[in-house]
DNA sequence: ATAGAGACGATAGAAAGTATCAATATGGAT
DNA sequence: ATCCATATTGATACTTTCTATCGTCTCTAT
């Protein structure tokens, strides 16, 4: 288990695919900069007035695309989005009561999925591994 | 990886927890018993006009409720409903194509959520795989 | 500076699921 | 077998989350 920062800017990353620098699309990058806790897209555009909320999901979209933000299922079935701090494959645990998601990698799962994939008819195309925890210093967490 | 079939019908699992046995409720486990692909809430709906969308809704939540039924996340973020063919703790891959499901268990995974949990503070509540697959036969398959 | 592709805002619409509530059906008690 | 309390249903309105449309505006390459 371990994770590897990448501090490439969310807006770089964009513009590497070809993407432009307008301005919402900067305040946007900027708030997720900041944000360390999993963020609903409704949430997302309450924290920005000035951008309209199309243009927040359709960014989200493109943040996705770019690898920098990935999209969790909590355990109702609704969506959370979470910054992504490594280049590399990963997957998630999310606290259920404070939100933080942090991101993981274990060679153990990676090896299991191989394992599973030899013994199916066809491809293992993707797989997705999400945990659900209780964190215990919640109270003490709340942040952006 | 192995699957134990459990043969107690779906009608009988609601029963068992207190639920009145209707001719809805009858109608929709009858459809689901002969289910062997994943399916949307709304595609069960359209498959049993004579039962409301409401009451197919209500009683999907039940059926999960009583665990023979599993809501998987497909890799776009919709819902695909799965019947369950088995008590024990389980995980689904799912083949993108034809939507047929298939349950595992692999002892190496819950091993390994052990492993994570124990690294993490507070408590891992609960987990989430999902395979998604191109299995090689799915033109063969498609069958309700 | 300009032009054209890309992006934006505003808003309407789609998709998926939930709430409400009057009418009905079920299952246990009699 | 009948009755009754309560669970359940259907119809529909509503909510939430997200997408499409479209006319206008803004980047960025030249």
């Amino acid at each position: 288990m371990d994770v590897e920062k990448v501090p490439t800017s969310l807006m770089a990353s964009l513009q590497s695919l070809g993407y432009k620098a307008t301005a919402p699309r900067k305040a946007i990058a900027d708030l997720l900069e900041q944000k360390h806790q999993g963020f609903t897209a409704e949430a997302l555009s309450e924290e920005l007035p000035s951008v309209s909320r199309a243009t927040v999901y359709r960014n989200i979209k493109l943040f996705i695309e770019a690898g920098v933000v990935c999209r969790l299922t909590l355990m109702d079935g609704s969506h959370v989005y979470s910054v992504s701090r490594t280049d590399h494959h990963h997957h998630h645990y999310v606290c259920m009561d404070c939100g933080k998601v942090e991101e993981f990698r274990a060679s153990a799962v990676e090896q299991f999925v191989r394992s599973i994939a030899a013994e199916l008819p066809g491809q293992v195309v993707d797989h997705r591994i999400e945990l659900y925890v209780a964190c215990d210093r919640c109270p003490a967490e709340q942040a952006g």
